[in-house]
Order: C-alpha cells, then sequence, then structure tokens
DNA sequence: ATCATATATGATGATGTGCTCATACGTTTA
DNA sequence: TAAACGTATGAGCACATCATCATATATGAT
C-alpha cells in the first residue's frame, strides 16, 4: 500500500505538479523547467529527484543536457489522474501560465541560450 | 492550484487513505473506525478532522454517534482515484485486512456494543 | 443532576518536507 | 588541459505533519 502512496506523496506539491504537467507536454531539461517556473536551479532538481525516486519521471543524458521524460510505466496513471481526477487542474493560472511560458521557452531555444549561473 | 492539491494531500497519508476505502464501502462512527483500523480514539478524530477540512467527508450526529461519509461532492474523484488511478490499492494486504475487519465489526455490531475506553 | 459513553481538541514532541546555499560532478569547448 | 556550462547533491534551517497524552464537550442513561 505504502508503493502506491508515493504517487500522492509526489503530487502532493505544487512544484511537482507543475513539473508534472510540464513534462506531459514535452520532454524537458533543467534549465528549460528553471525558465518555465522562474525558480533556481538547485531547487528544480532536488524535485526532479524526488519524482524520479517515485518513479514517476525518468532522465537521459544528452550532452551536457539531463533531459526528464514522464516514465512509460506510469504515464497512465497520471493521465487518469490529470484527465478523470482533477480536469480542472488545466484551468488554474498556474497551468495556464506555465503552458505560455513553455511556448516562449521553446521559442527562444531556452536550451541552447539560457546561460544557468 | 493549491485548492486541487488538498486532495492530493490528503491522500498522501496511509491512515487517511484507509479511512477513504472503508467508507466508500459505507458510513462509519469513529468507534467502527477504531475497530476496524486497530487505533486510537484521538488519531482516528484527527485524521476524520484533515479529511473534513480536504472537503473529502462530512459528519453528521446521530445520538452519541457521528457518523462520517464520504462527501457526494468529491465522490466522483475519489472513484475516480481508487477505479482509474490506482485500482491494485484494492489487492493490497491492507485494504483486503481492512474489508475483512469491515465485516466483522458490523457483524458484531460494534456501534452498539463497543465500549470505547 | 450525575455519570457513562462517544467524540473533539489542544499541547507536546518526534519526524518529515521543502528551500537555499555551497560545492561537487560530468560534459563540452577553447 | 583548463575553463565554462549544465546539473547533482549534501548541509542547514524553517516549517509542516503525525501520533500521543490529557482534557473538554455533547448526548443518553440512571
Amino acid at each position: 500500500m505504502d508503493k502506491h502512496l508515493q504517487l500522492f506523496k509526489a503530487l502532493s506539491d505544487k512544484t511537482r505538479v507543475r513539473i508534472l504537467l510540464l513534462l506531459m507536454e514535452r520532454d524537458l531539461c533543467v534549465c528549460e523547467l528553471m525558465f518555465v517556473l522562474k525558480m533556481e536551479q538547485s531547487r528544480v532538481s532536488h524535485q526532479l529527484q524526488v519524482l524520479k525516486n517515485a518513479g514517476l519521471v525518468r532522465d537521459e543524458r544528452e550532452g551536457k543536457w539531463m533531459i526528464y521524460s514522464i516514465s512509460p510505466v506510469k504515464k497512465g496513471a497520471l493521465v487518469a489522474v490529470f484527465d478523470k481526477v482533477i480536469p480542472e487542474l488545466e484551468d488554474a493560472p498556474e497551468s495556464q501560465l506555465d503552458k505560455k511560458n513553455l511556448r516562449v521557452c521553446l521559442e527562444k531555444d531556452i536550451r541552447r541560450t539560457c546561460r544557468v549561473i
């Protein structure tokens, strides 16, 4: 039972939910998440580790970048959560703004142009 | 967004999930939950207050007893959680045992026969 | 009115969580 | 090989959460 509760523990933090919603749209690296969320690097990285330990995301190195994506194993559960359980979450101001910033992030090609420090 | 996260915060504790699963079966009073969960009164009561504050359950006095039930407003979301997101939870040993104890609880008519202290 | 029963609630201590700062690590570039 | 870049990670602190103990409250029975 504790194993299943990991999912809800992961979903009980706003930062992590925002990250998951973004990763549902697209695989992203840490600096892209930093840009969209307007959060500092260690904060994003730490929460990504929590999501990774919960088995919800996976990472893959691509040169200097670590690309994070939704774990295929858990994708179904997450779709169920975001579609069936709290579909209204999509309409939340934070979600809307994050998606808008994600578009900006991609237009500006932040992965190549950002300087982290 | 924080409003929606309340649901997951509530679901991130094992005791609360067990309570919710039991209340999905049947409306129950505190002493019945104590019997099934094998937990002391204040622990059950405190967690019920958390669930109540999250809007997931409601209470109604019936004589000496406070009867707790799933909030009709949230029932849909909870059904979605338990049916679509983590259907395997039903098979967890804790869930099975709780349901078994619930049957015993009802057979023994714990609501009338138990002495709390 | 008094007592017993069922439940609620405040205080306390232990543990957990999340953020920030500093620093370390792995990769690319010069 | 050294510097720059992107990311990971440990330490420390503030704050939240949970279980327990003690006590208060509300109802029913005597």
